[in-house]
RNA sequence: GGAGGGGUAGCGAAGAGGCUAAACGCGGCUGACUGUAAAUCAGCUCCUGAGGGUUCGGCAGUUCGAAUCUGCCCCCCUCCA
């Protein structure tokens, strides 16, 4: 079975330009293929981690990959799978934004392998005339506006600004063919129409064919996205989304989509998959604990992920050490504490009215004791396991 | 540039001088039932020393009293140019 059969078993591929060539290309180990990463944020997330999964699984299979950081394409921001405007970067910030980038997909990426290059250095010299001059005529706009991503914004408003932002990402592909011979680019569903804008700019511009592929979002069996919760996004950076956290999420989500988890997500092999997806329903919750783990390994090492597996089964199975259970440090002098001011000072609750609605519903515990009092107050001299509802878990420790 | 419509809590959306900390829906939180799932049911969902305090795009007014009335400003949408 070659990489694209394997693709094609774990759902990943949503849309491709032509089929047989790219079978043939992937699967020769031929295809230059680029990736392109927008520093929207200071963190990667769960979608980024898809791209950067493929990228090393067709990196094992013997093609090459280029990552594409959006330093420039960040200065215009993408409309698509979006209903208002993205919120303007400026230049310090993207800049801030791809060295968070790079120094996670250094876990993913061996650098030494792959390209890395940033579409500031072509993108932000050009000349707003000689620009139009060169790609202007390829596109037309009645055809772009045709353009799935565009078409939900037309009710709501597009800007210019980011109506260029398919051309951009076409002179993207068009500036990587010409220079370092890439052959396909690969992406988020939602970028189809602006992948399918630079394969025809090649063409028009060349007369070649290049070649782009789709990775199928991650949807849960609702239609909505994974990997968001109501705070945003799971982030892969430790310190936006702890490892526990990441972990938990995994740990949750719902029975129906385990299984394509695996597929989509994890690097386990198609008949370990096929094994796990066999087993007695009643074991469903050993699926979603592999599943945790597995994921937190990759995201997080090794290291990271027995210690919070060992965490996760300690508090909710009674079972392990709860030496790694999230964790908060106290830095004031005091012995006690009110409940009302541990819970908002480890950031558990955002006020005190908050704190004190959740105790007055029954919703904490301190080690184990259920707090009936808003009044009550806890000697911390000792770490204290405090409980928020049930399923957030924090050792208050008193420095 | 002209005409019209609009900006209310995380989101959607009522309210058109006091009865409004602001209906309702979604989302979120807590509890019950479970399997750390889903579904369902119940409660909660601006802050607070629980006396009050601060909110309805912004600023300034009218009024005993303003989300509601007036003026100016900012932003969004639709149609026309």
């Amino acid at each position: 079975m070659g990489i694209y059969e394997e693709l094609q078993a774990r759902g990943l591929i949503a849309q491709v330009t032509d089929e047989k060539e790219i079978r043939e290309l992937i699967n020769n180990g031929g295809a230059k293929f680029y990736i392109g990463f927008d520093p929207t944020a200071d963190s990667l997330h769960v979608g980024h981690f898809m791209a950067l999964c493929l990228m090393k699984r067709l990196q094992l299979a013997g093609n090459t990959p280029i990552v594409l950081l959006g330093g420039g394409t960040g200065h215009v921001g993408d409309p698509s799978g979006r209903s208002d405007l993205r919120k303007m970067l400026d230049a310090e910030q993207i800049n801030h934004n791809v060295q968070c980038f790079m120094k996670q997909m250094s876990r993913f990426i061996d650098f030494d392998k792959a390209l890395v290059v940033d579409n500031k250095d072509w993108l932000l010299n050009l000349n707003y005339v000689e620009f139009l001059r060169d790609v202007g005529p390829h596109f037309s706009v009645n055809n772009m506006l045709r353009a799935e991503c565009y078409k939900q914004r037309m009710e709501r408003g597009l800007s210019f600004l980011e109506f260029n932002y398919m051309i951009m990402q076409a002179y993207d592909f068009y500036y990587l063919n010409q220079h370092y011979g890439c052959n396909m680019q690969f992406g988020g569903d939602d970028q189809w129409s602006n992948m399918l804008a630079g394969t025809e700019l090649i063409r028009k511009k060349t007369g070649k064919d290049a070649y782009a592929m789709t990775i199928t979002l991650l949807l849960n069996s609702e239609g909505k996205k994974m990997g968001k919760t109501a705070n945003g996004a799971v982030w892969l950076d430790e310190n936006k989304t702890t490892p526990f956290e990441f972990f938990q999420y995994w740990r949750n989500i719902e029975d129906a989509d385990v299984i394509k988890c695996f597929k989509l997500l994890t690097f386990l092999p198609l008949d370990k998959i096929n094994e796990i997806e066999s087993w007695d329903d009643s074991r469903i919750n050993e699926k979603k604990e592999i599943l945790a783990y597995e994921l937190t390994k990759l995201v997080h090492g090794e290291e990271k992920a027995n210690q919070v597996l060992e965490a996760a089964r300690s508090l909710f199975a009674g079972t392990g050490s709860d030496e790694n259970m999230p964790s908060f440090e106290y830095e004031g002098s005091e012995k006690e504490l009110g409940v009302i001011d541990i819970l908002v000072v480890s950031g558990l609750c955002t006020s005190k009215s908050e704190a004190r609605r959740l105790i007055e519903q029954g919703g904490v515990s301190v080690d184990g004791n259920k707090v009936s009092s808003v009044n009550e107050v806890i000697n911390i001299t000792e770490p204290r396991k405090i409980k928020k509802g049930k399923k957030v878990f924090l050792k208050f420790i008193k420095k």
